[in-house]
DNA sequence: TAGACTAACGAAAACGTTTTCGTGTTGACA
DNA sequence: TGTCAACACGAAAACGTTTTCGTTAGTCTA
C-alpha cells in the first residue's frame, strides 16, 4: 500500500502548518486568498481526499448504517436491502451488511463487532434461532448503549425500538376475501406451524375472512407444514380428495407445490381450482401459470426502515420521541392462477 | 448516544495511566499481576470494548472488504456475496456492500468513498454502463493507489488485477455436447447480442460443440435477443416452425420462455424437444418441468475472490506476485427439461 | 504615538488506541 | 555503601482530521 496524501504531507510540502491546510481546503475566511488557492491547487493536482476513518474518529460518526439479515440469498430480503440502500445513499450514508445465517451466535457477534464504533445505527431482522431462543440481550444492550435500532419484518414485540412490519393479517384476509368474491366456497390453507409469527398472523387473516363471510372454518382444510424440506410431499398428500375450489398458501413455494399437486391430479389451475400465494418473487412472476399473490413491497419496507433510522440519527430531538411501528401495506397482484 | 467506556475513563476511575490500562488488557508482562486483575475485572464489569475506528486509524487497517455489484436483487450475485461473506468471516473480515445499479457514476462514487480509508480492498463486478463506456479510470486509480482489487464475473481484460470468472465457453459447450449425446440434431441457441461478453463466449461454446461433432452451424437456429423486456415475444416468434429437437438458452429466463412457447405450440418438453438453461436459480429448480441447467457455483466464485483478496492483504510478499485469473468450473445439473 | 483592531497564520488539543521509551523504586550483590 | 538489574508504571508520539485559541505583524484611530 503506497502512502496516501495527508494534510501533514501537504503542509510540509508547501511549508505551512497542518491547520492552515485544513482551513484552506474548507474555505475558511481565515486564510488569505493567495495561500488558499495555492493549497487547493496542490491538493487537486495530487488528488487529495480526506481519510474517512480519521473523520469518523473525530466526529464520532461513521455515516454508515449496519444491516443484519438472516440470509442474503433470499429475494425478499434483497428487495428490502435495495430500499435501504436507496434512501441511505440519498442521505449520504452507506450500508454495511452482515448475515446471521439464522444463527443466534452469529447475530450476536456481528452486532457486537459493528456496535464498537463501525456504524451509527442498526437495521435488523432477527434470526429464526434468536426468535426460538427468546434471548434478546444483544438487542437491549445496543439500545441501552444509545445506538438507534430499527427492526423489520421479523420483529420482537418486547423490544423498545422503531419497527417496520407488513400487515400479514390484512394481507391474508385480502387474499381470502378475493377468493370468496370469486365464489369459492371450499378454500384450503397451507401455512406453517404456529410459532412462526408470520404463519400465525396469516392463518388468523384466513379464519377471520371466512368468519366475516359466515363460512365455517374447517380444520380439515388447513395444513400446517412441519418440515420445509418435505413440504412438497406434505402438500401433495394433504390435497388429495379434499374437493377444494381454492387454496391460499402463505408463501410462493407452497403455492406452486399446490399447483403441481393439483395438476398431477388432473385438475386445471385456475379453471378447476384457484391458487393464491404470498410474497411476490421471481417464481410467482415466471411460473406457468403465473401466480396471483400478495405483494409485500420489500423496497418500501427497507426505505421506511432507513428513514426511521436516519431520522433518529440526525435529529437530536428525535431521540426522545416515542418509538413508531410503521405498517407497510400489501397489495394483491392478479395473475393467472386465479380466474380473471 | 451515551458515552462509551474508553481506556481514558477506566484509567481515571482506577487512578492509573492510559498506557497501563491498555497494557493490562492486552496481558502485557510489564504490568503486575495485581493491577492487571483489577483492570481486567473493571473492564469486564462495565463491558469495555475497544473502539474499532480508533484501531483502524492506528493500524491503518480496517479489516473490512468492499464489495461492489451491479444489483443486489439478483440471485446469482447474492450467492457470490454469500461465498465472500463466509470466507471473509472465517478470516476475521467483514463486508461492506455497495450497489452500482449498473450505473457508471454510482460505481465511481462508491469506489471513491470506500477507497478513502473505509476498506482494505475491493471485490467488484463492473456495471453494464461501465463496460459499454469503456472508462476504467476509477479502477486503475485504486490499483495505483496500492489498494488490492479482485474482479469477478464481469471482468475487464485490460485491467491488471486478480480475477475470478466462470468458464462460459466450456459450460456452453458442455451443455450442447450433452444434447448431442442425447441424439439431438437440430439444436437451437437463444443468446444475447454479442457485445455482452457472456453471450459471446457461450455462443462460441455452442458453435464449437457443433463443429467438433461435425454438425453444421445454422444461423437460422440462432436467436440473439435484442431487448430483454421483449424477449418473451422474440423467443416465441423465433421458435415457430423451426422443427428443433433441442434448445440451449444462455439464461434461465430465456429457457422458460422457450418452454412456454413450445408448450403453446403443443410440443412436450422434454419428450418432443429438450431444453437446457444456464445459471441455476430458484426458477430452474421450481419450474415445471424443472430445468436442466449449467450451474455456475456462485458461492465458490465469491469464496475464491475473497481468498485471493485476503491473500494480498495479509501477505507482504504476495503484493509483488503476478496476478491470477481463477476459472470456476461449471457443472451440468440434470432435471426434467431433458430426457433422463 | 499609544492603543485598539484586524488579517493571516500556527500550536495544541481532541477523537481512542498502541507502543516506545523513559523513570523511579526496589532488592541483590560486591 | 554504592552499583546495577529488574520491576512496575507513566509520558508522549503516532494514526489523520477539525477547531479553538493564541500570536504575530501591520493598519487604523484619536
Amino acid at each position: 500500500m503506497k502512502k496516501r496524501l495527508t494534510l501533514k504531507l501537504i503542509a510540509k510540502e508547501l511549508d505551512v502548518s497542518v491547520s492552515t491546510v485544513s482551513k484552506a481546503l474548507r474555505d475558511s475566511a481565515e486564510i488569505s486568498e493567495d495561500t488558499r488557492q495555492k493549497i487547493k491547487a496542490f491538493a487537486k493536482l495530487y488528488n487529495y481526499k480526506p481519510n474517512n476513518i480519521a473523520l469518523s474518529l473525530k466526529n464520532r460518526k461513521t455515516k454508515t448504517i449496519g444491516v443484519i439479515i438472516p440470509e442474503i440469498v433470499h429475494h425478499y430480503f434483497t428487495t428490502v436491502i435495495s430500499g435501504i440502500d436507496q434512501v441511505a445513499n440519498e442521505k449520504g450514508y452507506h450500508v454495511i451488511i452482515c448475515t446471521s445465517n439464522n444463527s443466534f451466535d452469529k447475530e450476536v457477534i456481528n452486532m457486537e463487532i459493528l456496535a464498537n464504533g463501525s456504524i451509527d445505527g442498526f437495521i435488523l431482522s432477527v434470526a429464526k434461532e434468536t426468535q426460538q431462543k427468546g434471548d434478546y440481550h444483544h438487542l437491549t444492550e445496543v439500545i441501552e448503549q444509545g445506538m438507534p435500532l430499527v427492526m423489520f419484518d421479523r420483529v420482537i414485540d418486547g423490544i423498545n425500538c422503531d419497527k417496520v412490519i407488513i400487515d400479514d393479517y390484512l394481507g391474508a384476509k385480502k387474499a381470502v376475501q378475493y377468493l370468496i368474491d370469486k365464489n369459492c366456497r371450499k378454500i384450503g390453507l397451507i401455512t406453517t406451524i404456529d410459532y412462526v409469527s408470520v404463519g400465525k398472523l396469516r392463518t388468523q387473516g384466513y379464519t377471520e375472512a371466512l368468519e366475516e363471510n359466515n363460512m365455517l372454518v374447517d380444520e380439515e382444510l388447513i395444513l400446517k407444514v412441519e418440515d420445509f424440506d418435505r413440504s412438497e410431499f406434505e402438500i401433495e398428500s394433504f390435497l388429495k380428495n379434499k374437493q377444494m375450489d381454492a387454496v391460499f398458501a402463505v408463501n410462493e413455494h407452497f403455492a406452486i407445490y399446490a399447483i403441481k399437486a393439483f395438476q398431477e391430479q388432473g385438475l386445471k389451475v385456475p379453471d378447476d381450482v384457484q391458487v393464491i400465494g404470498f410474497t411476490d418473487g421471481e417464481l410467482s412472476k415466471r411460473f406457468i401459470p403465473s401466480l396471483t399473490t400478495i405483494n409485500q413491497h420489500g423496497e418500501e419496507m427497507g426505505a421506511q426502515a432507513a428513514r426511521l433510522l436516519i431520522r433518529k440519527l440526525e435529529n437530536e430531538d428525535a431521540e426522545d420521541e416515542p418509538f413508531e411501528t410503521v405498517i407497510i401495506g400489501t397489495s394483491l397482484v392478479e395473475r393467472n392462477s386465479t380466474k380473471g
